[in-house]
Parts: C-alpha cells; structure tokens; sequence
DNA sequence: ACGCACTGGGAATGCGCTTTCCCAATATCC
DNA sequence: GGATATTGGGAAAGCGCATTCCCAGTGCGT
C-alpha cells in the first residue's frame, strides 16, 4: 500500500486535483470553505501525507537547510547545530547533516549533495585553513559554493569566510571575534599575575586557531610582555593532552629551581584544555597551583570541570542560529541580528596561587 | 542561471535523455563507451548535478535516513547521531535530524515530515515513556509509524519499542540492556563495601530511567542489600544538580553522628551525575570522601572529570550504527550485529574511603 | 436588461528524472 | 542466406504536485 497522493484525495472529495492542492498546501487562493472542509476531510480520512520531494520538484525548493560540521559529536559542533536546527524550525524547514571530519573535498561533496537536493541554504561550521595542501580543496569548495550561489542557493559560514570564495548574492558570513576575545584573555590573565605563558594551538593554517594565537600574543605584547611559546599540535582533546605531557615535563624539570614562575598555558580551545589539563594531572602535577590552564569556546559539558576552567564564553547557540538564520533570506532588516561577542570568563584554573590556603576554596 | 538539467547534458552529447540518465546515474543498461565518455564530458563542462528530488519522485526512494532525538547538543545524542551519520555515508545517504525535546507528540511530526520527504529509514532515539498523560501521544506516534513502515519504510528505535507499536515489517528495536548493566554495577559497588545506596531517577514512565533504577535495586536486593530511596528529579544536569543539593543536606545533617554510613548515590545517567556531583560540591562536600557517585552511559567529553565517574559504559556510536543500519535493510545474513553490551567501569568517584591517604592518589 | 469585472473551480502543462516499451542494426544459427 | 536472437539507442509515459490559463457562474453598474 503506497501512500495515498492528492490526486486521490481529490477524487475522494469530487473536487479537482488542483483544488485539492489548494486547500492544503497555503496557495493564494483558498477555494470555499465548504469544499475546504471536504477535502481537508477527505485527506484526514487517507491519512494523506504530501510528498514533499514532488512538492520540491515543482516548487523548486526543499525546505531543507544543509548543515556541514566537522564531527557532530564534538560539543562545539553539538552546540551550533542545536542553533541551527532551532533556525530550521522557526522557518520550517529541516536540517540535512554532513559530518566532513574538516577536509575540504569532502566539504565540496557535501555541497554538491546539499545542491542536488536543493537545500534552500547551507550553513558551514567548522574552521576554515589556509594551509597550502588544502588549497586545492579550498578552490574546489568555493567553486563549488559559487554555483551553490548562482543558482540561488544562500550559505552562511561560520567564522572566517571560505578562501577565496567570491562575495556572490547569498553568501553569509558569521564571524566570531576570535582574536579580539583572545587578546582580552590574555590582558585579562597578565593582568593579575607574572608567568610564563605557553600557547598550545592547533596545526597551522587553522584559522580559528591562528587567530586565537594571534589574539593571545597581541594582548601579551600591549601588556608588555614576551610573546609565548607555541606548540603546535591537533585541534582535540588527544592534541591537548600530548602537549600537555611535554608541558609536563618542562614544568617538572624546572621545579628544583624555585626561581621560575609558574607557567600559564592558553589551550586554543576547552576540548584541548581538558586534554592538557588530563595530561598535567597525570604527572602528578596540580591545577592551578602548578600551571594554570586556560581554554576557549565554554563548551556547556565542560562547565562542571575541575578546576573550573577558565574560558572565553562563546555564544555556540546563537551563531549556529544566526548562521542559517542570515542564510534564510533578508528577513525584516538585513541589518538584522547584532554582531556576535564573546566574554572572558575567569574561573578556578588560572587563580593565583594562595601559596598558604591553595587548597581550601573550591 | 539554473542548475543545468540532464535534458541539457543529453542535448549537449547528441543523446536523449533516457542515455544521458543511464550513464550518469548507475543503470543496468550501460551504453556503450564512446557514448558514455561524450555524455560524461558533457556534463562535467555543463557542471551538471541531478536533482535529487527529481531523482527520488522517479525511483520513490530519497536516499535519506532520519534521526530523532531529543537534543543534538546532548553528548549523549551527539554521540549516537555520529554513529547514525557513519552508517549513512556507508549507505551512501543523508541524514535529516530533527529534535524533538522527548515530546511523544513532536516526534510524530518528525515522522510524518520524515515520511513526507520519503525518507527511506528512520532511527529514533531517546528514551520512550509510559506516562499516562503521553499515552495518546505514544499511540498517536505508533500509527503514524505503523503507517510510515506499511508504506515501506523501515525504522529502528534505540532501547525501548515504541509503545504500542504493531511489529511491522521493517520495525527494528536495537536494545540496550540497561537493566542488566544497572544491575551489575549495583553488584559491583555492594561488594566492596557497605553504604547507604540512593538513586536519583528521572520522572517515572521514562523507560531508560526505569529499567536502570529496577536494575540497580536488583542488584542491591541479589546482594542481600536492602532497597534504595529513589528520588525523581529532571533527566537532566538541572535535575541531578536539585536532588544533589537534596542530597548534601541529608548528608551534612547525618554528619554529627559519625555512625552513618557514607552514601553511595547512583545517577540514572552520566549527566545527571555530574549534576549531583557538583551540587555536592557547591555544599562543600567532597567526592569519594562525603559520597559515592556513579553514573551510567560513560559519556565521552565526561571521561576528564574529577574525581573520575565511576560509570557503565555503553557503545554509543556503535548502537547508532546499528540502528541505522539495521533499518537499511536485511543486508548480508539477517542476524547481522551482534547484541548491544556495555560494562561497568569502576573510577575513582566511587572509590572507598581511605581513612589516612585519601588525598593522596590521583 | 445587457455587458462588465470578478470569483471560484477545473484542465492542462511542466518540474527533472527513471524506466518501460519499442525499434533499428548488428550478430548468430542452421 | 534467411530467420531469429541480441544489442544499443530513442520515444514516451509517468512519479506527485504547483500553477498558469481558461471557463462558467455570480454580482454589479447603467
């Protein structure tokens, strides 16, 4: 038994297809009420369904909202998308899910395949990188989001814009202040307190993670202080952790001699702080009292850390919202929604130490 | 500028359309080499994508797999929703996520917009209720399913069958065994030591919740242990957070007798554990020291938490997986996966007290 | 009372593709 | 060598719906 079709619930209610269409899809014209609540009746009685691919087909427009993140399990994914669909549900519309594990040709597919179903938009998260061996990738991408565009299709990118995308009709960029919000940070984090500061970054190329930095040592500098060390390692937890187990040692070579300061370690974004922080642990080293340790993002799972971490607060949600919300059409006033900002937010991991009551707060 | 059609391709070749579709798109027939290479070429130049809702209209298959949950932002779901997406790119479909907050109501519209768009299988996850006051939403979800699968859909629900829902052809329930895992951990924490047990549950008629808490005082009573109070609370953070505080106080009150005994507080599941853990905490209460706390689903950004949540750890992904695929078809011999297992996992959090070097370890 | 603009419904076309059916040309067999 | 398979391509009929165009009926104006 197939699906009962409207041409049948037309029958059913002696009326003509075409009116049939009317009365339950919102048309323009909205035939009789009488003969509404035929058909209205008639398709209660079939359990009439419309099919919305045959709807898409002559409409031409799916009502579905392609989103593209890097792994949906990670919770800054997690958070975004959960915006996103929030999006999609005020306009009523459904989000199609691509995980792309961030490589850009598989990126681009997803794009095709978002097209061919043609998703009235695509939102993009995850970091763009400029890296030379995904330059190709890169090209292809934005090719291929062109045509996406061209042919009337609206995306909203999340954060930096695809490189060398071409600033076509529809094409959105939500950008996040990474490198103000980090440069706050680090003012914030010199301002109470003299340490050795070490950055602990994703590869290079990520722009998430090179603004970030590069924030971080803006702020260091206009505080007068050195530039930190860089490590350079993945964009994850693992990431954090295997540079935090050489911080480690670093950290624990050096104690004989008093003289050094304590180190302040700026994880490019919380998941690697955690990782960092797991690892310093494992080595017998204590938070805040040994290092401190600082991340970004607030991950919302995250929150209940200990040492509470400290953090720059990100509006996950929101921008996940807004992402496929400024792809969704003009709406009201294009200015529309307000600017996304970000808040430091300092917690236990980077406390000074009490070298007398360290160990009574919580 | 439309996307270019395969008419266009066809007319580009010198083929008709019927040719042009038989090369593109895998066909039984496949026309002869030099014909396809003219018609390939031709569409790479016109940078043809076909129309998936085109596509789908003709073949009535859409090659897309829906998912329910609750709250993608839940690492819980998130966790599941990747297996799901892993299982759709083996398939070589797409995902289209809808969330639904567990309203019985909300879920059968996503199913209906599933069948609508006609997905070609649908994998709901989160945990079914038996409340009184979602009985007529729970039946109303089972018909709309019931009829999702006449239609020649295929769904697979994750942990508990829809109530009421007739075993349909293409109905699959991939089956957690909560109760056993619950049981077990009860075993394993009764053999160690001996404690006042509480459980903090969701709202009673929530399947997951229900099954772990009869579970755990199943394994309470195996071990001659008597029953432990239940407090109800919020399946959430939120809720584990409340009874935590319910919690502290009943502890700290008891503190002046030295002769109670220490507390063992079984969460329902992971999160609601770092709730409760962290209420404790707020109330100065320290964990294993003041009370025991374990949790359920090992959820992975959790595993970095302090002290380490002692906890059952369930193949997330894996369950995903199977459910998606298990709604894919019979593929390969029908017994195809093996049963869901998960295991207890014994960390710090519950811990027995050391009297001298509790602060010691790590 | 006649012609006018309207209103409300139906017929028909097309969205882009798959697929069945059909036909011409070649290959195969006795 | 003529008849029968077999191959390879095209024509055309939908898939289920929206929508444009058309037409009968109604109200109105003068």
């Amino acid at each position: 038994m197939a699906a009962s079709t409207l041409t049948e619930v037309a029958r059913l209610a002696g009326v003509s297809p075409a009116t049939a269409s009317r009365v339950l899809n919102g048309s323009a014209r909205i035939p009789g009420k009488d003969i509404a609540d035929r058909v209205r009746q008639a398709a209660e009685s079939l359990g009439y369904i419309p099919n919305a691919q045959a709807q898409g087909l002559a409409k031409s427009s799916s009502g579905l909202i392609g989103l593209i993140v890097h792994d949906i399990a990670d919770p800054y994914f997690a958070a975004i998308a959960r915006g996103v669909q929030d999006a999609a549900r005020e306009q009523h519309k459904m989000v199609l899910l691509a995980t792309t594990e961030g490589a850009p040709d598989s990126e681009k597919e997803a794009v095709a395949a978002f097209a061919a179903r043609r998703a009235d938009s695509i939102v993009i998260a995850g970091s763009r990188t400029s890296r030379t061996e995904d330059l190709e990738g890169n090209t292809e991408l934005a090719a291929e989001l062109d045509r996406y565009c061209r042919n009337g299709g609206h995306v909203g990118v999340i954060g930096h814009g695809i490189v060398g995308a071409a600033t076509a009709d529809g094409y959105h960029v939500v950008s996040v202040p990474n490198e103000e919000l980090a440069a706050q940070l680090a003012t914030e984090l010199a301002a109470s307190r003299e340490e050795d500061f070490v950055i602990v970054g994703g590869p290079e190329g990520l722009f998430t993670s090179d603004d970030r930095i590069r924030g971080f040592q803006r702020g260091l500098a206009s505080a007068g202080l050195p530039a930190a060390d860089v490590i350079r390692t993945d964009f994850t937890r693992a990431g954090g952790f295997e540079a935090g187990l050489a911080l480690a040692a670093r950290i624990t070579a050096s104690q004989p001699g008093t003289a050094t300061k304590r180190l302040c370690i700026f994880a490019v974004n919380d998941v690697m702080a955690i990782g960092t922080a797991a690892a310093l642990r494992s080595q017998g080293l204590r938070i805040p009292r040994d290092a401190a340790v600082a991340g970004f993002d607030d991950i919302e799972t995250l929150r209940d850390f200990r040492p509470a971490l400290s953090t720059v607060h990100l509006p996950l949600e929101e921008i996940g919202r807004q992402a496929a919300s400024s792809a969704a059409g003009p709406s009201a006033d294009d200015a529309g929604s307000p600017p996304i900002t970000g808040q430091v937010i300092l917690r236990r991991s980077t406390e000074v130490a009490h070298p007398t009551s360290a160990e009574s707060a919580a």
